[in-house]
Parts: C-alpha cells; structure tokens; sequence
RNA sequence: GGGCUCGUAGCUCAGUCAGGCAGAGCGUCUGGCUUUUAACCAGACGGCCUAGGGUUCAAAUCCCUACGAGCUCGCCA
C-alpha cells in the first residue's frame, strides 16, 4: 500500500501508544539545569515532552507533565557571562548564590524565570519544582537513606554498568558545608538515619553535621533514579549525551531496578538542534540562540512546529537567517490548507501554543511592507489596509510587525533589506538619459495630480509605453524625440524608481511601494534624481 | 578505541518501526494573472534512496559489511 502524508501517524503518538501499553497513568518529567541562559536547544527538551504529554492526553491517558529546575547542582565554574566575583562561588549550588543583576530572588532564579515566561508563551504549562525546594522539602530523603545504606551496592552497580570504578571515599551523597556553602569539596564521614543526618569534613577545613533535608545532594547518577521513584516519573526526554551506553540513563536504570526497585521511564532520546552551519548550539561555544530572542522575531507556534515536525532522534537545522522565512512560510502553508491532512492537522494542533492570534498577512511579505514604510505602524496599517487584507485584529498585526522588524534588525541577510534613503542615492549617477527623461517627466504628472492609489502609480509607469499617453508625450519632449519612435521598457523605469529611491536594482512591487510613501517627497527626489550630474 | 544516531532531489526533510509504482516544501525554469518587478496561480525540470553483499515474488524500508557525517563515553547532566 502506498504511504500518503494522511497516514503518517506523528511520532509523538507513536511514543504514546507505546507508553500507553504500559499503563494509563503517567507522569512526563523534564528537567533543566539553570546554570545560564536557557537557549533553544535546550527547548527542544520541553516541546517534546510537551508533545508527549499532550499526544497521552489526547488518547485518554491520564497524565500530569512537570518541569524541574536543577536549582541544586552547583556553579561548575566563572561562565564567559560572569564577572570573576563569581569564583567564589563556584561549587556551591545555583539556589544559594546571588543573582547576577541583582533583581531576581538566586542565580538560578535568575536564569530559570525568563525560561518560565517563555514556557508560557510556547503554551507549555507543566507543574514546576524546583530541586532545591525538593531536597529542603525532605522528598528526596527516604532515596538518601536508602543510598547511603547501599552505598556499596550502588558503587557496584556504577561499576559493572559504566565501567567506571567510583573512588575509594565516593559517597553517593554530597552535603553542603555549612562555612563554606560548597557542595564538592565534602566527603561524607558517617550518618545517622534516626536523626536524618550527615555528617562529613570539607576541604575548607570544617567538619561537621547536615540535615538530610535540604543539606546536600546526591551525586547526579542517583539523584536521577531517586527522583524518578519519588516523583514517580514514567516518561522522560533526555538528550543523547545521557544515552550512550554506560550512560547516565544505563546506570538510572540499573540502580532504579535493583536499588529502588522502580521501573525506568519510558526515553525519548532526542538530538541536538545545529545552529546553521556553525555546528551544535553549545553555551560554552557561544553558538546560541537564545528563547527570547527567537519568540521576538517568530510567533511561538513555528518554534514548536520546528521542533515536533522532526523525530526526536534527528538533529534539526536551524538558521534564523533566510532559512527562518522558509520555516514560517511552510507553517503558515500548512495552516491555512483548506484541507489539511491527518498528519498535517496534528502538526498544526501540537504545534498549537497559547492564545495567538492568526493574520492573513504572510511574514514574508510584512517584511517588504514594514521596510517600504519604514517601520512606521500607522503606515504599515494603511499600507495592510490597501493590500487587501483584513485589518480587524489590529493587535495581531501588531505582533507581526513587531517580529519582522525584530527580525529585520536581529537576523536578515543583506539581500532581503531595503531602505528608502534619506538622501539621493549616489548610484543616481548612473542613470540614462532616458530613465532620467521619465523621472522628471513622472515628478511633473505627480505634481499636478491628486493622491493617487497604488493601482494609479502602477497603471501611470505602464502607460508610458503608450505612445498617446501624457507620460509617454511628457519624455519624448524631454528627450526631443518623437513620440511615436519612441519605445520604452517598463524594466528600465522601474529600475530608474528603485535607484532614486532605494539605491538599488529592484525592490518591493512599486504600486503600493510608491504609494506608501510621500507624493511630496517622491516629486522631489525623482526631479533631484533626473538632474543629478556629478 | 567502545557506543549511539544519521546518510533519500540543488537545499530542508517526509517515507524505514509494520517490505508493495520514489514523495513534499523551498529553490530553479516555463507559462498565467488585460502591463516580468521579492505577491498570487498552474506546469515542468530535478534521484545509482552513500556503497557493496544477503533475505524475499517484491527492499529506500529487514540482515551483514564498508564509507561518510554528527554526537557521546573522566561522579562531569
């Protein structure tokens, strides 16, 4: 049987049809550490379990969807974005060190509340914890226990899964020292599982007693399966730099089993989003693109769209360059089908955020009516309204407006920008006499006439290929040729436009282009233009 | 070195799980829209499905091998 696009099922029901044969209820956990900016690559962890989520729900499963923000790792080390005032800092974990702008609440707040907004924005509600809050809480502390009792069992286990022996004073658990709030320089000396504490020397010199609840950590390979069987995790996407064998997932899964006998969630292994051509996006690279940036300039939906149109297990390109355009284009395609396939109804719908409105006006061509109006929005509406297109959800408007021209300003090529300069352009120079003979000529028909629509300007530059028309009499007087021999290319009067105007070959359709600007201004430069000699 | 994933049109990718005529979008070209101008509409061009072997009536799809690309593997997400 041939395979149409209709019979596609998206992957992400594939994963809940799986899921499902498991059981009805389910928990989708995600978790991110908020050590810096959180970029869109990161994003792709919460589309897709987003997606999941949503794919269980829409199958009847019942199903809960949370995000946990890894607010007690510790600073791994002064990020390029820190000042070196942070290096005392490094070790201790992200909920306890001080916010680089000094507005929001710690570090990790720091960077994990514009996430949040964002997740907001993508139409991604998951019930949020944040792992410092968990610890402090006393959830994790049953796991601790258990860990600290089986220590040797556990370090078996790392052992035999990851071929990596742990070292001879390794602890599954890290405390935090009390003097000098560092989370990597303790070593755990013994513990008490009535009063639920830890005790352990740091390299500072201290020594001394923590509570389980909320004085430490456990090492990230326990953290994990710990977490799963406390939350009660059952479905999880993680990058595949956890998915290698012997992996963090491989040793989870193990010690899940045979430590806290819960079963592993189900992996959604997904890859890494490529940054153009500059490779995997990488905070420590600098190769980002940062979440805001990119909901500045695209409409949430195509963002989930780039990401759930692709398996999970395939690397994306991405390129907020002319790519982008592309991108939007074949979104606004699929979601303006009249008839849209099964497959191309889920894409629309997972790719569905929160509350955005939808214009008529496709973005690439906002791009041509936000430069030839020079970013002015009451221009842009007139110019919207003469275009034909329906105006009535201003706001919306508004929106892309505001994305083009972030776009316009953050990420286009050169090619794909005009502007209407301030000053006769000096390719002027190279105008003939011809093209000159038409634009004094036009100025002069300008100047003696009303406002004219975009339709005029259009059927007026047409008509000087008519030998009986005024425009067509106007340049052969102007140029003392007879009327009837002379012939005239249309191309070349419009490249004579564009060059006044924009100092370039070509540009936007000159009906509407010319109208949207100044007559005043038009005569004026077209006759600067015909007279210009250097 | 071990492992994972990928390789399909110029580009970005569906299709591989479940074998059944090689697909889409973009780009290009051609034509249309009473007048080619970054809009819109229609059509065309475009392929050794990385290579080689195997299974099969039938393989892009399953198996083996090679090649290429990317990633991952030090308690470090």
């Amino acid at each position: 049987m041939v395979k149409r696009m209709a019979d596609i099922t998206h992957w992400a029901d594939v994963v809940a049809d799986e899921v499902l044969q498991k059981g009805k209820k389910h928990l989708v956990a995600t978790g991110i550490t908020p050590s810096g900016h959180i970029h869109i690559g990161n994003m792709r962890e919460v589309v897709t379990a987003d997606v999941a989520y949503r794919a269980l729900l829409d199958k009847g499963a019942q199903a809960e969807f949370i995000y946990i923000a890894d607010t007690y790792d510790p600073l791994r080390k002064v990020y390029p974005f820190l000042d070196e005032s942070y290096a005392q800092h490094v070790g201790k974990p992200l909920s306890e060190i001080p916010c680089p702008c000094g507005e929001h609440k710690s570090y990790s707040e720091h960077f994990l509340e514009p996430f949040l907004v964002a997740l907001e924005h993508l139409g991604i509600r998951p019930r949020v914890y944040r792992a410092d809050e968990l610890y402090k809480q006393g959830l994790y502390t049953d796991a601790i226990k258990t860990a600290l009792v089986k220590k040797d069992e556990i370090a078996a286990i790392l052992q035999k899964v990851s071929g990596k022996t742990p070292a001879e004073d390794w602890s599954p658990y890290n405390p935090v020292c009390n003097v000098c709030g560092k989370i990597n320089t303790t070593h755990v000396t013994g513990f008490d599982l009535d009063a639920e504490t830890v005790d352990y020397t740091c390299s500072c010199g201290d020594q001394g007693t923590v509570s389980m609840k909320g004085g430490g950590k456990l090492t990230w390979r326990v953290d994990w399966p710990a977490r799963w069987k406390a939350l009660g995790v059952t479905v999880e996407p993680f990058g595949k730099d956890h998915a290698s064998r012997g992996g963090s997932y491989d040793t989870g899964r193990a010690l899940a089993k045979e430590i806290f006998e819960y079963e592993a969630p189900f992996p959604i292994v997904y890859e890494w989003i490529m940054l153009g051509k500059e490779g995997a996006m990488s905070s420590s690279t600098g190769v980002v693109v940062s979440i805001s940036d990119m909901l500045k300039v695209v409409p949430p939906e195509v963002l989930r769209y780039l990401i759930i149109r692709t398996k999970p297990e395939k690397h994306i390109k991405f390129d907020p360059a002319q790519p982008l355009l592309n991108l939007v284009d074949e979104f606004e395609r699929i979601h303006s089908m009249d008839e849209p396939g099964s497959y191309e109804s889920r894409l629309i719908g997972l790719s569905h955020a929160a509350g955005i409105c939808h214009t008529d006006i496709p973005f690439k061509h906002m791009t041509t009516i936000y430069q030839a109006a020079g970013g002015d929005f009451d221009r842009i509406m007139n110019i919207v309204s003469r275009s034909g297109y329906n105006t009535d959800n201003e706001k919306c408007i508004k929106e892309l407006a505001d994305n083009v021209g972030n776009w316009l300003e953050m990420y286009a090529p050169p090619f794909a920008k005009f502007s209407v300069k301030g000053e006769l352009p000096v390719q002027a120079a190279s105008l003939s006499d011809a093209q000159r003979a038409f634009l004094s000529s036009f100025a002069d028909i300008l100047a003696g006439s009303g406002e004219l629509s975009g339709e005029d300007y259009h059927n007026m530059i047409y008509s000087a290929k008519d030998p009986g028309s005024e425009l067509h009499i106007m340049m052969a007087n102007t140029s003392g040729v007879d009327p009837v021999e002379m012939t005239v290319e249309p191309k070349d009067l419009f490249k004579a436009i564009y060059t006044s105007v924009l100092g370039q070959q070509s540009g936007p359709k000159a009906g509407w282009f010319l109208s949207s600007l100044e007559k005043d201004f038009l005569i004026e430069r077209f006759r600067k233009a015909a007279n210009y000699r250097p």
